[in-house]
DNA sequence: GCGACAG
DNA sequence: ATCTTGTCGC
C-alpha cells in the first residue's frame, strides 16, 4: 500500500509541490474507450477503494483494495485519505483508462489541487473531477435541463463548472484534474450520465466499494 | 471573530 | 463518508 504525509503542514507541502505539474493544456479524450470511476467506501478506520474501468457502459475491469485510513478527513486535504488505496487499486487493473472520473474536486480546490489533479498527476493520466456538492466558488443556478451549466468562479478565475446531467436534478460540480480541459471534461460527464445525476463510472465504483467493505465487515463479525 | 467546509 | 423509514414523484 502507498503512504503519504503525516500532518497537515506536510500535506499541505505536497500539495503545494504537485501543483505545478498540473497539465490544463487539454484538450484531452474526445472517444475514450476506457474510463475508470474511482471510489472509497469507509467503516471507522476501514475501508474499501474501488477502481472500475467501462467500456460504454459494461464494466471490463475492476479493483478493490482493503486498508485502514492513515489520514483523517480534512476539508482540502481529502485526497490524503483516499489517494493511497485508489493508487493500489489502479496498479492492480489489467487495463489502462484513458480517463479518470473522480469523486470529488480537480481544480475546484483551495490550492487548486483536489482529489482528481493529485490522482491525475500521480498517474500521469487525464483525470476529471465530479463532486456532488461545491467546495470552494461561487455559482448561479444553471438552467433546469440536462446539459445546462454555469461557470463556478474562484477569485475571478473559471475553475469548474455547476452542470446539471438531469432535467429537474440538482447539478454536480465539474472541473479539470490533469491532461485535460474543462469543455472535455463536461463532455466526457454528460457522455457518462445519459440516465441518472452521477456518471455511470462513479456509480458501479461506488456499488463495488460498498460491497467489498460489506463483505470484509461480515467476514470480521463471522470470526 | 464566526461560519462553512469535496467525502 | 456514515447514521437511517417511509415517502413523494417520474
Amino acid at each position: 500500500m502507498h503512504t503519504g504525509p503525516e500532518t497537515v503542514e506536510q500535506a499541505i507541502a505536497v500539495q503545494e509541490s504537485l501543483r505545478s505539474q498540473v497539465d490544463t493544456a487539454g484538450p484531452g479524450p474526445q472517444q475514450p474507450r476506457y474510463v475508470a470511476g474511482l471510489d472509497v467506501a469507509y467503516a471507522g478506520d476501514e475501508f474499501a477503494a474501488a477502481v472500475v474501468v467501462l467500456d460504454g457502459l459494461e464494466v471490463v475491469d475492476r479493483a478493490v483494495v482493503l486498508g485502514r485510513t492513515a489520514f483523517p478527513y480534512v476539508p482540502g486535504l481529502f485526497a490524503f485519505r483516499e489517494v493511497p488505496g485508489l493508487l493500489t487499486a489502479l496498479e492492480r487493473l489489467r487495463t489502462t483508462p484513458e480517463l479518470l472520473v473522480c469523486d470529488g474536486q480537480g481544480l475546484a480546490h483551495p490550492r487548486r489541487f483536489g482529489l482528481a489533479c493529485h490522482l491525475g498527476v500521480v498517474t500521469g493520466l487525464p483525470s476529471v473531477g465530479v463532486a456532488k456538492t461545491a467546495f470552494v466558488g461561487t455559482w448561479q443556478e444553471p438552467g433546469p435541463r440536462r446539459g445546462d451549466a454555469s461557470e463556478l468562479l474562484l477569485d475571478g478565475e473559471v475553475v469548474g463548472k455547476a452542470l446539471r446531467t438531469q432535467n429537474k436534478t440538482k447539478p454536480v460540480f465539474v472541473s479539470v484534474g490533469h491532461r485535460v480541459d474543462l469543455a472535455t471534461a463536461v463532455a466526457r460527464v454528460l457522455d457518462l450520465t445519459p440516465r441518472y445525476r452521477l456518471p455511470e463510472t462513479t456509480r458501479a465504483a461506488d456499488r463495488v466499494c460498498r460491497q467489498a467493505l460489506k463483505d470484509s465487515q461480515d467476514e470480521e463479525t463471522a470470526r
